[in-house]
DNA sequence: TAAATTAGTTTATTTTATAAACCAAATTAT
DNA sequence: ATAATTTGGTTTATAAAATAAACTAATTTA
């Protein structure tokens, strides 16, 4: 019936910088800080979890002189997403 | 754009319990444990949270010799749920 | 050139979830 | 009859996670 959901998109921010992530082709992290109010330290951290999974991939560069850092989703963030939204239909289903 | 989520709902657990619970009339402690495969330890807890935010009731009596802990969702519960759930929604539009 | 801002990372703290240990009563087996 | 097991839980301890605080390094502004 209840199928576990994946536990690394059931955080309310990454789930946020997926959600994000899955309709833009490429954001930096500043626009991801923007757009979920999070911290820096928290969005950093959480940024380097969804990376180790292989869910995003990122990149560092530069705009201008200022570090950038982008954040691209992966098929396999896309397809692990997917899944979460399909698992977790069966508990909010009202 | 992304609203908070509930935290007493964004756990796989009591969204679990909630979710049986909006379609249920009345059910017990085992009935949970069954359909949720959780511990009984971990059940108790959150159920514990639940009814202390008011989201479940919860009555203890017998069935037969043996204790039997029912629950019910209380309309705060089920304003919470469907609110959890709206919110929700902007996090997983695909 | 001193202060403040940007763009982060690292580390510490708090919170949360989960598991392990326990308890009392009931049931089953010897 | 009584010892072992099961049922239906609770309480306490541990592991994991989220978050915040502190820090770094370079940059821009006053």
């Amino acid at each position: 019936m209840f199928k576990p959901l994946d536990p690394l998109l059931h955080s309310e921010l990454r789930l946020a910088i997926m959600s994000i992530l899955v309709s833009s082709a490429e954001v930096d992290f500043r626009y991801l800080k923007e757009q979920t109010n999070a911290t820096s330290g928290n969005l950093s951290v959480q940024i380097d979890k969804l990376n180790a999974a292989g869910y995003i991939e990122v990149t560092k560069t530069f705009k201008g002189k200022m570090p950038c850092t982008l954040c691209k989703i992966t098929q396999k963030g896309l397809d692990a997403f997917e899944d979460y939204v399909k698992t977790l239909q069966d508990y909010i289903r009202l």
